[in-house]
DNA sequence: CTGTTAGCGCATTCAG
DNA sequence: CTGAATGCGCTAACAG
């Protein structure tokens, strides 16, 4: 491996002005030797030891990407397509920033913050964390945290933070408000698991803003928590159909990947789709587009939400700014074939 | 943060016993100083610096997983389920050696080999490489490196290296000599693009000799080479219903992604399927369950896969192997309802 | 069993 | 504009 030391030697000058040369500082270097050195550097393909730099403290050029594993469990992680093109994008982001991307999963703050300290990294992104830790990995760290998706509570922390997430509320309403529009009075909602937090939350909330508005009124009945193992996920639902489904004509679901995997069970019992049950999904990934009749859904721009994180993250880690960011990105309805008038 | 040296003051012992410690050198330190420094590690919440270790050429413990983007297109990466599995299982298998991964994406192996030396990284998994990219991998770096699913030619290499795959010529031979069994004779090959390369071109052949065995002549236009890009390849499907596609009863895919694409286009033109066309995918994964009819498709197990490659790379690393190590995973055919006899 | 020392490569400070 | 000296944290070699 070539070093700055050995570049100043074939050069003939000292450490010091290879490494001028390297962060460009030419004002602090003659031209002819600037010339020299780059030329050097080039020949000799260098290549900085980032272990120098994590042990002198200049930057690691790390971002630790964090994936919580705390409530989704790991079967849906690995087969929703939304975290797969988020960790894409965030990657070429990064990448494209001139820095490296560490990924890890973990449902331990403690755990997640072993690394960021071992590694000096930068600045973290954090996907799928619950308020509660959110606000421990604000409290018990000084770097920069993205959080994608996470609703922490403004009031709780005094610290600076980011968040990029969605207008999970208006998506929730808007899509309701759709179904309502066309006439549906019996609407369900679907989501994952019992307990809601975060993004579904708020997406249950628009849900029923938008009864509400309509003077339908909600039930706790017309919540159904689905288990995240398939199995008794579709057990439930081959129930549904044998027993309350049909006091339904629309069904609203958190997700795509929900939404999509209930109408195959639906369809395979006979449920026709849209004409007996209008079905709406949340992402607008490829399964609402892969599907038949393809879903409306919610969209969102995975890309814009991976690269405005990284750019305010960039921000941070260069003190160009501070203070908290809370950017909730827009929704779209996107209407397609699984809903139709009743 | 806290450091060996400080770890020893506050016990009152040598940085080099608090290290003895730390690497369970049990024999080199009292019982007594043992327990005290283990306590004071555990108290202080002791992380290691990284940045020590990689200067040191201790080892940085980062494993570098690389995607190379040459040959499929960034919109299926992101869209592939089996990018997203393997992935999410690599990161397991790597952190649970105690590993870090850091994840990159590039086109260009100096770029990737540059990294390697920046961060000393101790050992690569490289995904979607070429033969020929391959080959300059193995040349151009000491590091243990594992390829997954990449087909090298052991005669042009004469160093260790480590492949992870697939029977990928059974699975092509299994999944066509279904069709045939079902009785189509009419069969066609639908790829990603028109060069095949690695895994496509096994598959390829699998197909070729199991039309060979059943006495089918294979014809040029048999093979169906998909643009990537969905405008395309749609528009493509489209004019294939209007005009040749009935001179088939069968067509294979080498990928479930694409087989679900086009059913759903076939079916979106008017097409039955099973009844009028047999379709067969390739990976049994998400896609081929969240699609009606579900696809006969050929299964592989995409863990096992990520849990051997981290296996043989951690041999390779701890220097307890050595040899050229080339693995062909089985493959299984999974009959579900894209297909019927003719 | 314990402690001292050296060196890994970088960027910065300070002296020229 | 240039260069010498320094320290970051860790580990291994070596001396006691």
């Amino acid at each position: 491996m070539i070093t700055i030391k050995k570049i100043a030697e074939i050069v003939g000058v000292s450490p010091t002005t290879v490494s001028n040369v390297i962060h460009e500082r030419k004002n602090k270097v003659s031209a002819e030797n600037y010339e020299k050195v780059k030329k050097a550097l080039r020949e000799n393909n260098y290549v900085s030891n980032m272990g120098g730099r994590i042990l002198g403290r200049h930057g690691s050029k790390i971002i630790g990407v964090i994936l919580n594993y705390s409530r989704r469990s790991e079967i849906n992680i690995i087969s929703d397509p939304f975290f797969n093109q988020i960790i894409g994008y965030l990657e070429e982001q990064i990448r494209m920033n001139g820095y490296f991307m560490m990924l890890y999963t973990s449902g331990s703050v403690s755990e997640s913050l072993k690394l960021t300290s071992a590694w000096d990294i930068e600045g973290l992104v954090i996907l799928g964390a619950l308020p509660e830790d959110a606000e421990k990995f604000i409290q018990q760290t000084q770097k920069p945290i993205a959080f994608i998706d996470t609703y922490v509570d403004e009031k709780k922390i005094n610290k600076d933070y980011i968040n990029i997430g969605l207008k999970d509320f208006e998506g929730g309403y808007d899509v309701t408000n759709y179904l309502i529009e066309l006439g549906h009075q019996k609407i369900g909602f679907c989501a994952d698991g019992n307990h809601l937090s975060g993004v579904d939350e708020q997406r249950f909330a628009g849900y029923k803003q938008a009864l509400t508005e309509a003077n339908i009124k909600f039930h706790n009945h017309d919540f159904f928590g689905l288990d995240y193992h398939v199995k008794q996920r579709h057990d439930y639902l081959v129930n549904l159909v044998r027993t309350r489904l049909k006091d339904y004509s629309g069904l609203v679901f958190t997700s795509d990947y929900l939404a999509v995997d209930a109408m195959n069970i639906f369809q395979d019992n006979g449920i026709r789709i849209p004409e007996e049950l209008s079905i709406t999904g949340f992402d607008h990934n490829i399964f609402s587009e892969q599907c038949r009749p393809k879903l409306t859904t919610i969209g969102q721009d995975v890309r814009q939400k991976a690269k405005l994180t990284i750019k305010y993250l960039m921000r941070e880690i260069h003190q160009k700014a501070s203070g908290k960011t809370n950017i909730l990105l827009d929704v779209e309805l996107v209407i397609q074939n699984s809903t139709v008038p009743v």
